[in-house]
RNA sequence: GGGGGCGUAGCUCAAUUGGUUAGAGCGCUGCCCUGUCACGGCAGAGGUUACGGGUUCGAGCCCCGCCGCUCCCGCCA
């Protein structure tokens, strides 16, 4: 064994004990006549101390020539620090170790960025700490970030199998399925033309695997989708994917309800109440404005369709002729605002289509607004009393078709919020965790452009059954029977009950996607072909792993919680990745590149 | 595909808004220092201001292009 404790470890207990450590050089301190050195790994630091009086000569001069990050190998005795000297900001600051022999095990170049000093560190450029990554990581925020994950992993893992279920690897060369997100496709050297394609989620083998009888599947796998990033969106990414069979909507919402308690409870010993909230689509739309609300502030929509139906104010009046709505809500204390943020949020609005945004500022006593004068006395006693109206108040309006509206003042709310954390007018703690299940989506949502049905979800999700017979009369009121988790506006994952009678995917399929039976059967018709031979009703979800942990470190990138992400182009920095390949690789796979190569 | 932000020493940032030789802290190098833990003191080195053009007597600063990073919209069944 290199090492007799790790640097975490030693205590008073330990006085007079001969000891190894092994780790890097976190600080040297240098003071002429004698040498502090911590020794960092990944559990923490111990200081060792130099004192040339019982050293040879070159040992104290070895020492005095490490720099930051030196990996070494250090024995001594270890002691009760003098009087006084005793450092309470690290759990082994009572004792040190008295350094007699030291073995550099390898020497470390001048660092591009320190790791040490945490103020510094955390604020280098992220395009520097992922080029360097191996660095970054040794950093504790990473490190802890990166141990929390393995937890986590391993508390769902444990909670799983305590349920029944198995974890199954389902392939990662797939078949390319042309719907949804842009696929990673795999050149197939044997089979000249032809391609295997990274699956964007396992979920078609999971559904065969309740046809083949395993009742419970579960796998932490990694999924891929060649689409453009963002903070918390990755090309290659982690989700826990299970399915059920024999089971209800009920069932799963119990067992994921369980589930995320024991993680919250593994991860940061915090007891979450379930079940969770239920809440509709419809309802999330009219109260919060999108289908993923922060509930843990309030400023909820307030609908005044009614109130201006007949009203002078002929925007107002003009959207609910035209069958659509009037939405307000109340912005607690912002009438502060400024004019370019009123500008930024007129900006959203019109990027829902809106013409514009009418808003009020109750200021000094007063309602100023553009609009206001068109108000009748009734319009506005109603609009203080439902809107709880107060000097320093901001309302802000939407009139539109009921989506649109909901959604421009949805956006509108998060903006608002933001702007009252940066004023110190909405503080929310950082232990706050609003759980709540999203339900009764519609099944299908309409193309335009295309004029026809699909899918909100994927064409396996089950309509809610007293729904079916409107399939083919009015689609747009089918329920599907799907649930999305979610928390602190976060969308945790999503996932519904399957259609497993053959007869319904069928219907879905041809009559009301209107994709013909061939390009059906092309796409879709091994599973098609699977359920004719006895699939049990059945369901399944599947959480975002990198998200889930992203939240449980407090962070709002899913890089800092995974140990090599990409890049918002999706590069590799530290490997320089993608690339070019040979001649003779391209050769063998039968693939002619006709983009010009970089460089 | 579109919009916003950023790019100055190894790192984090300044540079009086177009004006002398581009500065500071940390790090680095050398010297001094026996109780530090962000050790301290003295001295020193270190810059193609991402890159390429342009405007100007003069550009880190203005204009055009380009590269990289980032946030957002589209996209993500």
């Amino acid at each position: 064994m290199k090492r007799t404790h790790h640097c975490n470890e030693l205590r008073p207990t330990h006085i007079g004990q001969m000891v190894t450590l092994t780790g890097w050089v976190h600080s040297r301190r240098d003071l002429g006549g004698l040498i502090f050195i911590d020794v960092r790994d990944r559990e923490g630091r111990t200081q060792t101390v130099f004192d040339p009086s019982d050293l040879p000569k070159d040992l104290f001069e070895r020492a005095a020539a490490l720099r930051s990050e030196c990996v070494i190998r250090v024995a001594g005795k270890v002691r009760q620090r003098p009087e006084g000297t005793n450092n309470p900001k690290i759990p082994t600051g009572a004792v040190e170790v008295m350094v007699t022999e030291l073995e550099v095990l390898n020497v470390a170049d001048v660092l591009p960025f320190p790791v040490d000093d945490p103020e510094v560190a955390s604020k280098v450029n992220e395009e520097l700490r992922l080029r360097y990554r191996y660095l970054d990581l040794r950093r504790p925020e990473m490190a802890r970030n990166l141990r929390l994950r393995s937890k986590v992993a391993m508390a769902t893992r444990q909670y799983l199998d305590e349920q029944g279920f198995l974890e199954i690897e389902t392939p990662l060369l797939f078949k390319s399925t042309p719907e949804g997100a842009r696929e990673f496709l795999v050149p197939s050297r044997v089979n000249p033309g032809q391609f295997y394609a990274l699956p964007q989620s396992p979920q078609q083998f999971k559904q065969i695997l309740m046809v083949g009888g395993i009742e419970r599947y579960y796998q932490l796998a990694r999924c891929f989708r060649d689409e453009d990033q963002r903070a918390d969106r990755q090309l290659e990414f982690t989700q826990i994917d299970l399915e059920m069979s024999f089971i209800e909507r009920e069932d799963i919402y119990t067992l994921v309800e369980g589930m995320l308690k024991r993680i919250w409870k593994t991860a940061l010993n915090l007891d979450v109440p379930t079940p969770f909230k239920r809440i509709s689509y419809q309802e999330a739309l009219n109260r919060w404005g999108i289908d993923k609300p922060d509930t843990r502030f309030g400023m909820e929509l307030v609908d005044f369709t009614e109130e201006f139906r007949a009203s002078k104010f002929k925007v107002f009046g003009g959207a609910v002729a035209s069958g659509g709505v009037v939405k307000a809500l109340n912005a607690k204390g912002l009438a502060s605002v400024t004019q370019g943020q009123i500008d930024t949020m007129t900006e959203y609005a019109k990027g829902f289509g809106a013409k514009g945004l009418a808003y009020i500022k109750v200021e000094g006593g007063e309602w100023k607004s553009p609009i206001v004068k068109f108000f009748s006395d009734a319009e506005k006693a109603s609009l203080a009393q439902k809107l709880k109206i107060e000097e320093g108040d901001l309302i802000l309006f939407a009139a539109d078709q009921w989506l649109n509206a909901c959604e421009i003042l949805g956006e509108i709310r998060r903006y608002c919020a933001n702007l009252l954390k940066e004023q110190g007018k909405l503080t929310i703690p950082a232990d706050r965790f609003d759980f709540l299940w999203v339900v009764d989506f519609p099944l299908l949502s309409f193309d335009k452009e295309q004029n026809r049905w699909y899918s909100s979800h994927h064409p396996f999700t089950a309509p809610v059954a007293e729904d079916i017979p409107m399939l083919k009369t009015d689609p747009k009121k089918v329920r599907g029977q799907h649930y999305d988790v979610v928390v602190n506006g976060v969308e945790l994952g999503g996932g519904s009950i399957r259609i497993h009678q053959p007869d319904v995917q069928k219907t879905v399929f041809e009559e009301v996607l209107q994709i013909p039976p061939e390009e059906t059967k092309l796409r879709f018709g091994y599973m098609l072909e699977a359920f004719r031979y006895g699939a049990p009703p059945h369901g399944g979800i599947a959480l975002g792993f990198d998200r889930l942990n992203a939240i449980l470190c407090g962070t709002p990138s899913i890089r800092d919680v995974i140990a090599f992400p990409k890049t918002a182009k999706g590069t590799d920095l530290m490997t320089e990745s993608p690339a070019a390949v040979t001649p003779r690789q391209l050769r063998d796979l039968h693939i002619d590149v006709k983009v010009a190569k970089k460089d």
